[in-house]
RNA sequence: UGGGGAGUCGUCCAACGGCAGGACGGCAGACUCUGGAUCUGCUUAUAGGGGUUCGAAUCCUCUCUCCCCAGCCA
């Protein structure tokens, strides 16, 4: 057994192990599972209960299975197979040999529910599913015994393999539990085990046309696996009886804890998969892994790295109050990690054309730029500098407000790695006023961006080449709802009503540092002051696209807004 | 109005009868060839009332608020 370090996480999941594991229970076993429904994609709260998961299994010294809980062959697809096994996979986390269906259980769950029919607790019931709604009674008021409840056992087998053999139509028959109609708990009012589905499973085929519901089955499935610590979210916590009350019945050997905790949720964001797939369905996003979708595919696309989600994660915590995660927290933990390990690079994203007018004509120099000055090991690289060049529109200010220490006109400001350089014209579109270009004179003896008498610029601006710069697609993203709380919305309304219809930004005239030319898809860099970026699988041969992951911390963002909000105060 | 849970800084998580702490956010400053990074400081919390105790976020009690449950979904 091994207790955990002390920099390891805690949270009361794992103390309650550590207890477990001092009083010598399971034979000082440790084995968790994760068990996602195959009927849709990975989000980053399946991405805590798979860190909890698995990392528990690390901690002490235990395995972690990844369990498919293929119940409901109506809904579930191989193709969400597929992209399960490829995020937990990209997470980080390995299941070793141990990857299970609930299907694969099908025929020793058929045989503990003939066990409880034999045992007189379970019975095959006529009533159909309008009926069994009356029967059930309300929250308040107790429900009342179906009036097959006490057929014999005899007829009660019979029946069951005849709903198996399929004589029955859909929705005709169920097995239930018999327990409680009265009970407070109505999970446990002669719930549901088996009903009769002619559906084709993705694994089983046509073999069932009767299929375990979730609480038959999974406890059953956890039993046989030798789970030790079944970890669930909240919402199934009055399951729980219903959870042990199977297992004590079977009298199986093994009988896992089960344990609850709260599941995430994430300021400005949905996350269930209802919610999610109406986005995708509803043309909101496109598709699943939609840079702006809270998916695990959508952030990886996004250029998220599966640390910053293990990491954040772990920050996050785990216990058993509901609570919402300010997103600002995840963001975080990505500058966090691709600050250490992403390349920069300068990348003009809306260009504004600067002539150096006092530089010559036909000159190219190539200057020593860093790669990572959080890492010097990444070393360094030469950036083509030229007459004309592109800045960023926004860090000119022709008529530059309080605190805007960029350029403007008469001011001298770095161009990074380059020249200090002066802003001595502005010139404009005649018929719209834009401003168009700007002339500038550069300072020879400030080259590599020095200046030997030591005058100090407030400003140091990223530029690229006009000449060597490569042209590229660069897609901003914002947050997909406008509100913290996505259900903040006016009554009859739904969280559709807040999305952000400025959520993706694409720009198409980028211009980017020749060495960026041929990037491989899904690398990450960070354009300096700009924010961190990652390759686009859209990318093609000569025309990369980019996706914006995530801004650089922005101060002067912060200052202008509070700024603009100040004049309209006083408006 | 049945049953099951939960209430600690703005947010998330700790403190398990003994000084309410950390992280994110926010604010201020230092530093800086990224208004980045880094560093420093500040900010703010035990839902409420009663009780037990030398001592209560923690134990007891009453109240309040919030979440989940009436699928042949998971």
């Amino acid at each position: 057994m091994t207790i955990p370090d002390s920099n390891r996480p805690s949270d009361f999941i794992r103390d309650i192990v550590t207890e477990d594991l001092k009083a010598g229970k399971n034979n000082n076993r440790v084995h968790t599972r994760f068990p996602p429904e195959p009927n849709g994609y990975l989000h980053i709260g399946h991405a805590k209960s798979i860190c909890l998961n698995f990392g528990i299994a690390r901690d002490f010294n235990g395995l972690c299975n990844l369990r498919f809980d293929d119940t409901n062959p109506t809904k579930e697809e191989v193709e969400y197979v597929e992209s399960i096994k490829e995020d937990v996979r990209w997470l980080g986390f390995d299941w070793g040999d141990r990857m299970y269906y609930a299907s694969d259980y099908f025929e020793q769950m058929y045989r503990y529910a003939v066990q409880l029919i034999k045992a007189g607790k379970a019975y095959v019931c006529d009533l159909n599913a309008d009926e069994i709604r009356q029967y059930r009674g309300t929250l308040t008021a107790p429900g009342k015994d179906s009036p097959y409840r006490n057929r014999s056992i005899e007829e009660d087998i019979d029946l069951f393999e005849r709903m198996r053999a399929g004589e029955f139509p859909d929705g005709s028959r169920t097995l239930r539990a018999k327990i409680d109609m009265t009970s407070g708990n109505i999970n446990m009012r002669d719930p549901v085990i088996y009903r009769i589905l002619h559906a084709e499973h993705h694994r089983t085929g046509n073999k069932w046309c009767i299929y375990p519901m979730y609480d038959f089955a999974h406890c059953v499935s956890d039993s046989i696996e030798g789970i030790t610590h079944s970890i669930c979210t909240l919402e199934f916590e009055d399951h729980r009886p219903l959870y042990d009350w199977f297992l004590d019945e079977l009298k199986v050997k093994c009988h896992p804890q089960q344990i609850e905790f709260a599941r995430l949720n994430l300021s400005y964001t949905v996350m269930s998969k209802r919610r999610l797939l109406r986005l995708v369905e509803g043309g909101f996003v496109n598709g699943w892994n939609d840079p702006r979708m809270p998916t695990i595919s959508g952030l990886r696309r996004r250029g998220y790295t599966p640390e910053s989600i293990r990491n954040f994660c772990e920050r996050i915590g785990v216990a058993k109050r509901d609570s919402v995660v300010d997103i600002a927290l995840l963001e975080y933990c990505i500058r966090e990690d691709l600050n250490k390990t992403a390349p920069r690079v300068m990348a003009v994203l809306r260009p504004l054309k600067v002539i150096i007018i006092n530089y010559p004509e036909d000159k190219t120099e190539e200057l020593d730029a860093v790669n990572n000055p959080e890492d010097p090991a990444m070393g360094m690289r030469k950036v083509a500098f030229s007459k004309i060049l592109y800045i960023e529109r926004d860090d000119f200010r022709e008529d530059p407000p309080k605190q805007f220490f960029r350029l403007a006109p008469g001011r001298e400001v770095r161009l990074r790695y380059a020249y200090y350089i002066t802003c001595v014209k502005v010139i404009k579109d005649e018929k719209t006023c834009e401003v168009v270009e700007l002339h500038c004179t550069y300072d020879p003896a400030t080259r590599g961006g020095d200046a030997p008498d030591k005058r100090k610029v407030k400003a140091t601006l990223h530029w690229v080449s006009a000449s060597h710069a490569i042209e590229a697609e660069v897609r901003l993203y914002d947050h997909l709802l406008l509100k913290e709380d996505p259900d903040d919305v006016e009554e009859g309304k739904d969280f559709k009503s807040n999305i952000n219809p400025n959520s993706l930004e694409t720009l198409t005239y980028c211009r980017l540092e020749p060495c960026l030319a041929d990037a491989r898809s899904g690398s990450r860099y960070q354009f300096e002051r700009m924010g961190y970026f990652c390759v686009d699988p859209d990318s093609s041969a000569g025309k990369p696209v980019f996706n914006r992951t995530v801004t650089l911390r922005d101060t002067w963002a912060k200052i202008e807004k509070g700024q603009k909000e100040g004049v309209r105060s006083k408006e």
